[in-house]
DNA sequence: GATGAATGAGAATTCATTCAT
DNA sequence: AATGAATGAATTCTCATTCAT
């Protein structure tokens, strides 16, 4: 079961590369191996079965970008800024590989026993990131202090990936990484029109 | 091949139950079946096959459900009203019917030829609505005028569908509609601090 | 379980068209119903099981085919006649019934336990007209006195079969009673050019 | 789908056996594979489906005795001698194999679409090689001159497959190949008396 | 380590037959 | 007598997984 190796990673890609073309389900272990360039059976020296795969792909893909996520949100200072890194960073990743952006959205939403949990950890991930750009957006007084920490990480989470989710109907074509910013204003802003009473009287 | 019979409904909510539980794939009509308390071959007197469950499930519940969003927007009368009442209604219906709202959830994602067709068109009758919403509201002044019809859409159809994701995670047992008026605000105001630069300038 | 009824006839008409389109074991229960414009129960009202219907098809249809036959020589007087005439009438009845022919055809050769013994009776009562045909030809001094009955059973069966099969697979356009007397030429004559030493010397 | 396997055969010949014994529809799959020895999967890395079971049969099986028939016919020199060889052949062929013997006579009645095309081929072959003997049993004035090779073709054809038939009927255990000289005697003098009239004025 | 032939459990689907109405 | 909805046994076929080479 070793990981890292160079076969290893080329067994995986070519399962998302797979999976994202039919659906993880719909997918064979035979396509694939073949897909990948080696036999049925070494697909198994390198995962425990077929549900391992899509596991290892969250592990070991998803985790990865989730990583990018972080690291992009600490190369800013401010608040807004994080936000803005953590958004473009998001779009910016599921451009990058549409095959594993495929994937994430199709299979996240499935409730897998296998994949739950690191689903769930990645969730975290998430939420921790949006509540200490909440929290220090809201210390450096740029963004409202009644916000539900909660909520506002499902706008924003939400939003994102909705957003990905059309680009990858329309075939990902579009550059996806120019929505970055309007996003981020439409999160700042709302969408209400300024001084009409929304939401400065909530 | 009837439909509209008892005996159709009883399949199509066993089938839902079962389907909300397991997930489409892991399902078994021989389970559904047992949930309806029907023999196998029943279910194929009423059904096509497997996957027309999962069609007629689209076509049947899901949109029942998107009919009564626009019986809800049509109901008020101003904008930020229309917006309102489509949240609430959008939690609501998925509040009262929990299974449902897990295989909607789940399965919307998978790019199955079978549901596509009818995705694609809930997923327009929604951005008619918004469309609708957002383009009265700027009449009436009281939403910006600048505003990207399909990313608002995404912003509003995302952050509800995560919100509900989120509800569905944790076992369906809070109050979802409380969430739609907190949800609209956020909309609305965006979380951004106001007279902070935040949007006013654009 | 009536027989000679109007429905019975009916049914099994339906089912011997049914039979000759698609087979005796491609075709449903079902589609024999719809065909007889009854109810599927209907049918077992007048036949124990689908096997029935095939073997009711020997018992009434064929059988009443090997019956003429055995008119049709009887109403000759010398064999060579009797023998024209069992060809004539072979050929006849089955032209005027193209899809009595084609189940015939079809599904004489499988060995089935409903039918074996209906088929072995009909196979008899042709034997015995050959028979008497032969034997009555050979005391008018106008048959060969050498001849093996089976073997010559098997030569003009065969052989009346065989044409049967080729009108069939043509589509049953010709004139099929046409080739009677050619037939009957080929089976007095041979097809060796006489006086060249066949068969005389054999 | 490897052909020309030592399991391919063993599969085949499996299969053969159990279709003579049942017929193929009344035979299932998981038969064929416990008669062969494999399991019920491996006979799917050998063959389409069912249905390519039955077309290799004709395919590997048929096609090969029909070749043989041709080779039969090309060792004689003399338009009768050919014929003698033919169907010596047709029946020694049959004669060492009954179980192909009597799939093939079971299943070729069958309008199957999968296997009319090789059935066709078989039978073109068959007309091929009658034509040739025909004609150049006419010029060397052998056989008579007024013959319509369609109905030879059936008359010879028609023959030699009902003499088949009874041997199969009666379990297989005569000498079939004992027919064949008298039945091509038959062919070519008939069964009427010589200098009676049949046919030598035609 | 790598292979890929073989396995056989499991699932969808069909359809002859029954039986309450 | 006639119906046709319901049944469930039976069958084909797929595919994840194993293991001898």
């Amino acid at each position: 079961m070793k990981r890292n190796t160079e076969k290893y990673r080329q067994i995986l890609e070519a399962a998302i590369r797979v999976f994202a073309r039919q659906g993880f389900h719909q997918s064979t272990v035979a396509q694939v191996a073949k897909s990948a360039g080696v036999a049925d059976g070494t697909i198994y020296l390198y995962f425990k079965n077929k549900d391992d795969i899509l596991f290892q792909f969250y592990e070991y893909k998803a985790r990865q970008v989730f990583e990018r996520f972080r690291r992009a949100v600490d190369e800013a200072t401010h608040a807004v800024d994080k936000l803005r890194n953590l958004v473009r960073t998001h779009l910016s990743e599921f451009q990058n590989d549409i095959n594993m952006a495929i994937v994430y959205q199709a299979e996240t939403h499935q409730h897998r026993r296998t994949t739950q949990e690191i689903i769930r950890e990645m969730s975290k991930m998430y939420r921790d990131i949006v509540t200490e750009i909440v929290e220090q957006g809201q210390r450096e007084g740029k963004l409202r202090p009644d916000l539900t920490i909660g909520l506002v990480m499902r706008l924003i989470n939400g939003a994102v990936n909705e957003v990905i989710n059309a680009w990858i109907h329309a075939g990902g074509e579009s550059d996806l990484v120019s929505m970055a910013d309007p996003l981020v204003e439409l999160f700042l802003g709302g969408i209400g029109k300024p001084g009409k009473g929304y939401p400065e009287e909530a």
